[in-house]
DNA sequence: AACCAAGTTTCAATAAATGAAACTAAATGC
DNA sequence: GCATTTAGTTTCATTTATTGAAACTTGGTT
């Protein structure tokens, strides 16, 4: 993370910085913000751009993000998150519970949400799927910590920003180790408008056999439409969802493990029904 | 794309070759269709896993793409694909033709759709969304190449693989090329089941103020149920709604270009009703 | 016309990637 | 139970790519 990881470790790094940005981005903006020396980010974006990770416009002269990681992304999500896998779960979840789900994973420090069902709403996935939060003030973040190995949790907590979204906000963290211990213990996790007011959750892990964690799975609401007590209700259900998902991660987890029949999962990358 | 691009360019290449299986890969497979030396790609390997753009699992040794890309690919689709811009415009065109909508953009020499309506299923988004399709073969393919600068569509022409997917298929660079002509000439294209049995559409190119290719928007349908000639009846919408993105396209592409009102499109990165 | 800012190229010094081979650990065969 | 193969990891001298200061080019400004 801090060491560069050599020449790759700073291309990254300058995609991530791209990435940062909600517009396009001129090289002397990314120089300003740089430890790089000229030469070098100039060579890194032009490698980057030549690869597809990075898009040059010729008129502007300013660097966006290239469509090539929408594609990876798309293998990313496919292939490696939890949900297409437990797309038919989450969907039964949110039928059955008529609240809003959500199902993430760790990023390093930060919640992913790999997918979403919404009562109301139908689903918009890549508006939605792809989008962060905090892990310490969020169900899902705090429960998929609470199940992490010791020196993982003592590596992430360290890496928490502990900003105070609401009052509710455990910001520190003695405040959330406490937490994750009383979490572990439960086992399941809340939200108790700890990052957006009025909004509350219950949240569970996902486990694999040996206890690794493999995600989170919430039921989400607006204090003012559920009560917590009713959302505590799900919990039976939460949990089993939790544990379809889990059995089902570990038949695809690798190849000649699970004989045959785990192949339900592919799902055709290349476009048909084309246009 | 030949030439390696230096040590990015490899380890890029290495996340590809894991993007390209369906499952997770062990070191040995990868070795084994690699160029890389042992060592080489070894350390590549450990580094893109650090990096998180890799995920490594201890249990199996195999390695699978990372969550990391999913969040990049979020801000990909969300800031640099026409698709977030181009949403109202194809709500409206699916709802006014009732057929099938698609918006695409090139990846190199690929296809790449960024979304997607249909008439009947709702949408799935991530899992549409991503996908990849040839551009030689396909309507929104076809006409994107049409509209390309010669030397860019002489070096794609050059990189497409010609399988002849059905009868219809283009699948030679000649054929391919006149057709090319045909529509530019015409400002529009058609696929004549050319990728699959029975799926025709009718597709135009969105272009800049000064003739850039953004990308292409197709209506499809299979001929049992929809008549090509119906089809083209839907030119006009086709037309007027790719005009459309690509003015919004215009507004957006720079910073202190249109002066305010732009910032329409931010939509928080960060989740909330988190969960 | 001179100036300035942004972006691009050069080239010797330097740091990093390389890859052959040695090593370890675990699985398989005898 | 010992030898052998297989899979993965580490080492280290060699080679190669990256580096970065500075020079240069381009396009816009006063």
């Amino acid at each position: 993370m801090t060491a560069t990881d050599g020449t790759v470790g700073k291309a990254l790094d300058v995609l991530e910085k791209v990435a940062e940005r909600d517009r396009p981005v001129r090289f002397s903006d990314l120089l300003a913000e740089s430890e790089l020396p000229k030469a070098t980010l100039y060579r890194l974006l032009q490698t980057l751009t030549n690869q597809g990770m990075l898009r040059h416009d010729a008129e502007t002269g300013a660097y966006s993000l290239g469509v090539r990681l929408v594609r990876l992304a798309h293998r990313a999500w496919s292939t490696a998150s939890l949900a297409p896998l437990a797309r038919p779960h989450l969907d039964a979840l949110a039928r059955q519970t008529g609240q809003t789900i959500h199902l993430a994973q760790l990023d390093t420090a930060q919640v992913l949400y790999v997918d979403k069902r919404s009562a109301e709403t139908p689903v918009e996935m890549f508006s939605q799927a792809g989008k962060i939060g905090p892990a310490y003030c969020t169900g899902v973040g705090k429960t998929m910590l609470a199940f992490l190995p010791v020196d993982q949790q003592d590596r992430l907590i360290q890496q928490q920003s502990f900003h105070a979204f609401t009052d509710q906000t455990l910001d520190t963290p003695e405040r959330l180790r406490a937490e994750l211990v009383a979490i572990a213990a439960r086992g399941h996790g809340y939200d108790r408008e700890e990052h957006e007011p009025g909004i509350i959750c219950v949240a569970v892990p996902i486990l694999s056999a040996g206890g690794r964690v493999l995600g989170g799975l919430s039921v989400t609401g607006h204090k003012d439409h559920v009560a917590l007590a009713t959302l505590e209700g799900h919990l039976p259900a939460l949990k089993t969802t939790a544990r379809a998902i889990a059995e089902d991660a570990a038949d695809w987890a690798f190849p000649e493990r699970g004989s045959e029949a785990v192949m339900t999962r592919r799902e055709e990358d290349t476009c048909r029904e084309s246009g």
